[in-house]
RNA sequence: GCCUGGGUGGCGGAAUAGGUAGACGCAAGGGACUUAAAAUCCCUCGGAGUUCAACUCUGUACGAGUUCGAGUCUCGUCCCAGGCACCA
């Protein structure tokens, strides 16, 4: 064994062997318990950046202390492989999408080698392999046969200059990310996945995740939006028709004075008709669509309107309620159409003012009610109060007049009570290259046909050319657009949008669990076996849409049969970013750490440890280089413990009893099981993975110390051996590659991945005496060493009679002494 | 505005069920070894006072409270980060 740690030949070696021995692989075994482990896979964008690294350093701990503690683990790795950089990246370098994103895989899995996982290898795919994408286009057919796949009209971003659809992130300030023109909204044929028909489930599980963090939870509530009101219908003051409003506060509707309509709204057209109105209507209309476009500056706009020249009747007052068009509302929330109270609502309370519109106050605050307050409003009392104003529901309550309200509308049709949610239904239609084709075919007489499922997959042709300006070549591909019709055989063409990458990552989680299966997308035994998942970790930045998507997609293959867990994930962890100087690594601040780099120069083992020991895993990690050098030195303190004594540790007898050691010796036995169980409680446990090294430090401190001492003899290296075989066993799971090395060196012939985790002796943790700390009225005074098996009393005299106690309470009463057994006794005096 | 987190030395962080605040590491200072450097090892390291030392006071954003005892629990205030936000 080389005296010295050199981390680049010893990583190698030990990765060959892994690989070599299919040490990773697993298979479903009924005898023991499984444990799926879980990261969320990366984009292939072409290197592996320190997030991942740490990302998958978290797993890797937890996936290797889980198998040694004897559970069959699985733990994949695949690659998230379609999307729009591999566009944009080979119009660039004049490359094809596919050719890009499987170069980047071969490099980023060679990282990842290098690093040292223990990923089951035999399971890896890309979502972009047609032996996946198939599946998920099986998964659209089925969900389209049962309505949770439909088409509707949706606006897009749209480029005038490059005649182009455009992703959100292709829009920049409003503009082009190509040619810097604005863009403006089009409507087109987009479609949806309903996952609004799991809204309810969605909802309620968010309060059965226990192993979830508070917060991600509270970010999918506020997403889904769920809020109780009331559905109330107002009557067209001429002709037929209504206008249906959801509100909240059905308790104001005596103060409802006039009505808001999204500009969008399918009746502002009708309304205006032939009124004198009608021009300035269009025109507003117009506008607001322009502005709609950079969602930030919408919050800035100003409350703006116009009369649209109809009204309508106030369902219980029966007053004309003028109908304007409001640039404030939103046509994607609710009905697109708010019942304005300006004494109620801060929004119409401006847009009343600006606009001359009568305010009336119908809510009183709860403890002046009869005051009528008659002085001129400045602002709208949103708050719950007593009803005023309201004819028969005068001094009601909020809450009551709500109720009442609603039911007194629901007698005459006019209104119900309802549920509303902020969560929309999936648009999933990209109008992008790079994604899986959405299978579907369009025939002149026939309408919308979906492919029949034989004749999947529609496979994305890869002999395309890409266009300068980014769009789609797929619909000017024709043969791939061209087709004949499934039904009649007569002309017709292909859908060329594809699906967004989310639909991909909402269940590859599942098709890990049988990624050879080629007869169907998921076999049932295998998924069954394995699913959910146990633990799933990654960033918080997929707290909503990922993660909601993904459980969105699990209920659904459940009902369709597929799989039997409601939820994906049991577990998940969401660690932080890694920042240096402060600020997100990014290549514009120039402050990014490349991880191969700082593999040379170091080796895996040392990246790793950093980035477990410098942070708590949920919190962001700031990038040290002297922390690294720390982590380094700390790896060669453990090697040369071994390297230095190898001769002695491999011919002592790993030392188990307890009994008959000097004081010295005796301390490291007791430090040896009492490392094994802090380390086994921190990874296990708590995931404190910071905390577990640290004990290990004190272990190896204490260790050094140890071996200044005079003499050898006798127990000293059995003592040694126990304490040094602990330490490898318990960094193994972190730093798996001098764990196996110094595993060996001791005579080991077994890779460490099959050691059995080590265990610790009640007995062993005893100390002969205990230090306890006297305080005099909860102010720290003194210590004392007693017994260990010292009684309360014996305790509590030792405290008293204790010199430097004495100081404090000599000739004072004692009132009351309080003992925490082993650790403190409090006088009071 | 609403909803989550969070505020502890020069820095990263620890204190798991209310019981020694600052484990462990980094940085810094001092020393040993060396011809010298690197590496390694040892000591000091929240603040103030006093001092040979021992010791005392003080200290976990701020202010109250509960308790024998509060970084930890309660109430209020301030600040920071993240999410949502014209959501009717």
């Amino acid at each position: 064994m080389d005296a010295r740690y050199a981390p680049k030949s010893i990583e190698k070696k030990w990765q060959d062997l892994w690989e070599r021995e299919k040490l990773f692989e697993v298979g479903e075994d009924l005898g023991r318990e499984k444990y799926y482990l879980l990261e969320m896979f990366p984009y292939p964008s072409g290197r592996i950046h320190m997030g991942h690294v740490r990302n998958y350093s978290i797993g890797d701990v937890v996936a290797r202390f889980l198998m040694m503690r004897g559970y069959n683990v699985l733990h994949p790795m695949g690659w998230d492989a379609f999307g729009m950089p591999a566009e944009n990246a080979a119009i660039k370098a004049n490359t094809h999408p596919a050719r890009w994103t499987y170069d980047n895989i071969d490099y980023m899995r060679s990282q990842l080698k290098k690093l040292g996982f223990s990923y089951d290898w035999s399971r890896e795919f890309a979502t972009c392999d047609v032996s996946y994408y198939r599946w998920e286009q099986l998964f659209f057919l089925k969900m389209y046969e049962q309505g949770l796949a439909y088409r509707r009209s949706a606006y897009v971003n749209w480029c005038h200059t490059c005649h182009t659809v455009l992703a959100n992130e292709q829009v920049e300030g409003g503009v082009c990310w190509r040619c810097d023109q604005p863009v403006v909204q089009k409507e087109m044929d987009q479609w949806f996945f309903k996952i609004t028909a799991y809204v309810e489930e969605l909802l309620d599980y968010t309060y059965k995740l226990p192993g979830w963090p508070e917060r991600v939870l509270t970010m999918q509530q506020n997403w889904i939006g769920k809020s109780y009101g009331s559905k109330i219908l107002f009557p067209l003051a001429s002709g037929d028709g209504r206008i249906t409003v959801f509100t909240t506060r059905a308790d104001t509707l005596f103060g409802a004075t006039f009505m808001s309509l999204a500009p969008e709204h399918p009746m502002v057209e009708k309304l205006c008709r032939g009124t004198p109105q009608e021009e300035a209507v269009l025109r507003f209309v117009e506008k607001a669509k322009q502005a709609k476009r950079s969602d930030r500056e919408a919050e800035l706009l100003e409350k703006e309107g116009v009369f649209t020249g109809s009204c309508c009747i106030n369902p219980v007052t029966h007053e004309k309620m003028p109908i304007y068009v409001a640039n404030f509302v939103l046509m994607a929330y609710g009905t697109g159409a708010v019942m304005a109270v300006p004494a109620h609502d801060q929004r119409d309370f401006e847009f009343a003012v600006k606009y001359g519109l009568p305010i009336k106050v119908v809510i009183l605050p709860e403890d002046n009610a009869s005051a009528s307050n008659v002085e001129p409003l400045t602002a709208a009392n949103e708050e719950d109060g007593i009803l005023v104003n309201s004819s028969a529901f005068s001094g009601m309550t909020s809450a009551q007049g709500r109720e009442a309200i609603t039911a007194a509308l629901a007698e005459r049709g006019l209104g119900e009570e309802t549920i509303q949610y902020r969560l929309r239904d999936w648009g999933i239609s990209r109008q992008r290259y790079w994604g899986a084709p959405i299978p579907i075919i369009y025939c002149d007489r026939c309408g919308v046909v979906p492919v029949p499922a034989q004749d999947l997959p529609v496979v994305l042709p890869t002999d395309v050319e890409l266009l300068p300006n980014g769009a789609s070549p797929l619909p000017f591909y024709e043969p791939f657009a061209k087709t004949t019709c499934p039904q009649c055989n007569g002309p017709a063409r292909r859908e060329t949008d594809t699906m967004d990458t989310f639909v991909e990552s909402s269940w590859y989680f599942a098709r890990f669990a049988c990624a050879s299966s080629h007869e169907a997308p998921l076999d049932r035994q295998k998924v069954h076996y394995w699913l959910p998942v146990n633990q799933y970790i990654g960033g918080i930045e997929h707290a909503v849409l990922h993660l909601l998507y993904a459980r969105f997609f699990t209920k659904v293959l459940r009902d369709m049969g597929y799989l039997g867990a409601d939820e994906p994930f049991l577990n998940l962890l969401t660690q932080g970013m890694v920042i240096k100087d402060g600020a997100k690594m990014s290549k514009s601040k120039g402050n990014v750490v490349d991880p191969d780099e700082m593999i040379e120069a170091y080796g895996s083992d040392t990246v790793r440890l950093f980035c477990l020991f410098a942070a708590p895993p949920e919190k962001d990690l700031e990038w040290s280089d002297q922390g690294v050098e720390g982590a380094s030195r700390f790896l060669t303190r453990i090697w040369r413990l071994a390297a230095d004594h190898q001769e002695y540790l491999q011919a002592a007898a790993s030392y188990r009893d307890g009994a008959g050691l000097s004081k010295p010796l005796a301390d490291l036995h007791r430090k040896t099981h009492q490392t094994i169980k802090k380390v086994t409680e921190d990874i296990g446990d708590r995931f404190h993975f910071n905390t577990a090294i640290a004990a290990v430090m004190e272990l190896v401190n204490q260790m050094y110390q140890v071996m200044e001492l005079p003499s050898r003899d006798g127990p000293f290296w059995p003592v040694m051996k126990a304490a040094v075989e602990a330490m490898i066993l318990l960094v193994a799971p972190i730093v798996p590659h001098i764990a196996e090395e110094l595993w060996q060196a001791l005579g080991h012939s077994e890779s460490v991945v099959k050691a059995p985790w080590p265990k610790w002796s009640e007995e062993a943790l005893q100390a002969e005496e205990v230090l306890i700390v006297v305080q005099v009225n909860g102010k720290l005074r003194s210590r004392i060493v007693v017994s260990a098996e010292a009684t309360r009393e014996q305790v509590e005299q030792a405290a008293i009679q204790d010199a430097r106690t004495q100081d404090f309470i000599a000739g004072k009463p004692i009132k009351k002494i309080v003992v925490v057994p082993d650790k403190l006794v409090n006088i009071v005096v």
